[in-house]
DNA sequence: ACCTATATTGACCGATCGGTCAGCACCATC
DNA sequence: GATGGTGCTGACCGATCGGTCAATATAGGT
């Protein structure tokens, strides 16, 4: 280590903790926190065993750190929308940002995924508080859009889960989906044609009548 | 045993075994199938562990043959629909079944879900075959409609994936909508509610237009 | 009463689990 | 080249894993 201080993070211990962070995500993400073994982790990231818990303390912590990472990345596209929005634009922006976000972080969605179907043992405090709120807030929102005649009086709950089960499914199930279409992956196109889908069967149905802007669809950034 | 025969299967067998399928299906759905331990599954049983051996042969052929029953179970209400067939009504049973059938099955549903997350190992043969020629026939049915006017042109396998997605949604992520909702379980009127919701904006996001004729929800027995 | 077949389970197996730790490698400083 | 601090890891720990097996319990047929 460099003689600057004790709180000095070289960029050996960053690019090792990062591929360590890659070799956990694939391995919890595919077989919860139970299944998933340190042995394996470190086999994958090329580390021996010990240094796993070296660097990462324990399972547990490292686990939880996983977490923390992922509703991190989902925190970052959670745009602010007030009464005055056009839905069209926000349910739109809503779909595609989601769908983007489980293309960009696969193994992080499937994370997520596991530790909900485990009954969430790590994640009730975050479920129950902030996310609440969240739905909360744009519920409310979504509501007051129903009363001025801008769309459909839906629960605005239940749209709310729709959006995210519809697009989820995608990352989440690649195995069904992909054993289904008979391809490995899917494709550029695939992505703009299910977005596609989702936004007019959505939109539609909630009776969502205001022209939106056509967005531009990037597996790689989100747009905006 | 009696002394009828040897392929002769006594009530008191079926009774263990029952007991054991129900206490597997539970822990396989929460924790996979590395995550599952016979020990645990044998403790929520109430017998020993080598007794879950002696029936179930091994920790394999227990976790196939509760594949199987879920996929049997899958199978039954799959119902066969023509070109002539009213496409309001038919979406609309989907939907509502696929409801119930999540609803009766939660623990089955929630380890189809595992074994999916972890990649299908056990189910790869299933998704690409039997699974891809249901939803194909079912793919090219729609697309009929589509022709015929009845609905819009939406890409079918999309639709399904649609409907699969969000009614599944509600008992794989049952952690996540009563944390967010602040209850232990959904509620009769909630899943009413829901199958209204998701019948309403599918229905009139794919332009279906056909009246439809009611049907009656019962969530312990399949509607029809 | 005896025999046979099945039901049941405590004890045990090698392998693997998460986690600990002593000790070696390395390197800047004096 | 001796020193001290960090990075690193092989070896090991008790616990638990899936699975085997011998011993015992039970019940029906004769």
């Amino acid at each position: 280590m460099t003689a600057v201080s004790a709180t000095h993070e070289s960029p050996s211990r960053e690019r090792i903790e990062a591929s360590i962070l890659i070799a956990a995500e694939e391995v919890f993400s595919q077989h919860g926190y139970r299944g998933a073994s340190l042995q394996v982790i470190a086999d994958r990231a090329g580390l021996p065993k010990a240094n796993i818990l070296y660097y990462m303390g324990s399972k547990q912590s490292l686990y939880v750190r996983l977490l923390n990472r992922m509703m991190r990345r989902w925190n970052e596209v959670l745009e602010d929308i007030t009464p005055e929005s056009d839905p069209a634009t926000v349910l739109s922006d809503f779909i595609r940002t989601k769908m983007v976000l489980g293309q960009r972080y696969p193994e992080g969605s499937k994370l997520f995924a596991a530790e909900i179907l485990a009954g969430a043992p790590f994640l009730s405090d975050y479920l129950a508080g902030e996310l609440r709120e969240w739905v909360a807030s744009r519920a409310k929102i979504i509501r007051q859009w129903s009363v001025q005649g801008k769309m459909d009086a839906v629960d605005p709950r239940w749209l709310i889960f729709l959006i995210w089960s519809s697009t989820q499914h995608y990352t989440e199930y690649s195995a069904q989906v992909s054993g289904i279409l008979g391809r490995d992956a899917l494709t550029e196109d695939d992505l703009e044609s299910i977005s596609a889908f989702l936004e007019h069967v959505i939109l539609k149905g909630c009776g969502v009548t205001a022209p939106v802007p056509k967005p531009s669809i990037d597996a790689y950034g989100v747009e905006k």
